[in-house]
DNA sequence: GCGCATTCTGAAAGCGCTTTCTGATACCGT
DNA sequence: ACGGTATCAGAAAGCGCTTTCAGAATGCGC
């Protein structure tokens, strides 16, 4: 079933056809109407392909983010796909799995595909191959017209971005919790290699420090990114001794985890320890306790970073549009007891 | 950069080329070097489109799920992904947000992609037009060799299926209620027309049934798919002043609100209730008290639905395969106090 | 050293569509 | 009633690739 068959089955020139189903050109009454009623009549369904060949457009948008399982990059992706459905675009979505090179692969993959615009979802590596072999798939894709736009990367890359307040929102969080009349912290870390989680880090223990607080290093426990791994890195705190009455998860899944691994161990929080995390995916606030953690509006995030790419852009710079960074204060975090 | 101007850099002809780079029939050596070696140095990204209008294959998947954001679509995409990356296929991902039009219109469009599989994930509607609409669109996308396969539809579809022993496990839940003393039920249920919520209503019932016991309309409260709707009719029963010893919901994400309402009320789980989900997405063990659910194995069923999609199949009849049921008691659900 | 079978390469015909470009038709003022 | 200007339909040229089809080059046996 082509555009030709309709045309045929119309009584019209291909062009024609093409013009009344592509609304390209004004087309007379009758015959658009013939047109339409021949598409509808032979259950036309137009070829993407031959279109995109054809005319170099594409309906469909490339999203490459770590892991769609995970709730923050899920509650991200809602937010792209809600944007993605109000303009008529197709959604091809990659989970990398956290592996630098399925990021570069996907990436061209999705230049082959001739995606609009192509979306990178979640940290950075600090990793010189990595960044290299990235910018040597994005640069001529941008070139190309391509438009790209990243949530969470670091600044290497020019692009749009929307950047949740990491820094910020760890120093926010370090200010909360010395509110709350601690001094004794420790951090459930990702892999520093993340931008995302230096940068958390970072803010945190700026934070800290100015207001005279050591974070030392063996305050740290660095563990994959995952519930699990947040599991690991509070069971190891545990195992070392360490006497902190504050513990930050540098996300919210890594704090899930960390909550289990203190009930195992029969610590109350936060009567024995305090915990926080960071992301406010949906989950946290209905564990006990319900968590502190700094918020990030995920979803929002997605719309956001959709739009950005989507934006008539001829000639101006990026943009970068900073968003989240609230410490929500929960029950999991209260004063540390009087020693 | 086209295929044309790799062939010319490597002073072959386009044929050749082509067939280099495709793989497609044997090539003397040293041309085919030169191809690869031409290919690399311009950086050449070939057009899928161009391939697809040619050859008719495609290195694309749809899946079509009503939220990406939602952990039971979450977990089973992520098994989708990881199986699509195994083959060299690229996902497109399109949510429906639970409207009937948007997954048919999702439909069209990935038939004018030409994906090479279409995957429907999730619960069916009860309702005529659609279905008419799904199979208007999907018995022509069969006939021209496209491959469709489900997970959790009814069996109108004649295609290839992932199928959760939804009413089997509703029932297995149910006779270990029973089994734990519990003789006063309610069910949190979702939209009835959804044919899993049907299905894991009718086999909880019919197990209670068997057991002698009733569960009248007025115990099954009918709210939204979601953590919210969970909250709202947990809260609801309490409004009625309904008096059982055992709450089901029927999705772990409703029981995950459900078990907020009833903290909220002042109600302990499971001293004063117990409360049981369904589908043991992975947060649910970490709540307190940890959530007896039936299990679903998401990311495996994510695996083989995209496997049922991608098997040789020439006249063979659609295969269905079950999966999940299993009853994991956690220590939201005890036996009932005595009165 | 010749003929034939066997690879392998190149020319060319599409795949289904968009989009000039050209030509036909209708409409306006005078 | 006529030339000139808008409108609008149709013919045809690609978009970048795969894949016959036919022909060139190679290898083999005798």
């Amino acid at each position: 079933m082509t555009l030709e068959d309709v045309a045929r089955s119309a009584g019209v020139s291909l062009a024609t056809a093409s013009r009344v189903l592509g609304g390209t050109a004004r087309v007379r009454e009758d015959l658009r109407e013939r047109v339409l009623a021949a598409a509808d009549r032979l259950s036309y369904i137009p070829n993407a392909h031959a279109r995109a060949l054809a005319g170099s457009s594409s309906q469909v948008v490339g999203v490459i983010c770590h892991d769609v399982s995970d709730p923050y990059f899920a509650g991200i992706a809602g937010g792209v796909m809600r944007a993605a459905a109000a303009h008529g675009l197709l959604v091809m979505l990659a989970s990398t799995f956290r592996d630098p090179a399925q990021e570069v692969a996907y990436l061209s993959m999705l230049r082959a595909q001739r995606a609009r615009a192509i979306l990178l979802i979640g940290s950075g590596f600090e990793d010189r191959a990595w960044e290299r072999a990235m910018n040597a798939e994005l640069e001529p894709y941008l070139r190309s017209g391509g438009r790209v736009a990243v949530v969470s990367r670091h600044r290497a890359l020019k692009v749009d971005a929307v950047l949740p307040e990491n820094r910020a929102g760890g120093a926010a969080l370090a200010r909360a919790m010395l509110d709350l009349g601690h001094r004794d912290f420790a951090v459930l870390s990702g892999p520093r290699t993340l931008t995302t989680v230096a940068d958390r880090l970072a803010g945190f223990r700026e934070a800290l420090a100015e207001a005279g607080v050591e974070l030392p290093d063996d305050r740290i426990v660095e563990e994959s990114f995952t519930r699990d791994g947040g599991y690991a890195a509070a069971t190891e705190l545990i195992r070392r001794g360490v006497r902190a009455t504050c513990l930050f998860a540098v996300t919210d899944v890594m704090a899930v985890g960390a909550l289990a691994a203190l009930r195992d161990h029969g610590l109350r929080v936060p009567q024995d320890v305090s915990l926080a995390g960071f992301d406010d995916i949906p989950i946290v606030r209905d564990l006990t306790p319900p968590l502190t953690t700094v918020a990030l509006p995920l979803a929002e995030m997605g719309e956001r970073v959709m739009a950005l790419a989507l934006r008539e852009t001829r000639g101006s710079r990026a943009r970068i549009e900073r968003v989240g960074g609230e410490v929500i204060l929960r029950p999991s975090t209260a004063p540390p007891r009087r020693p």
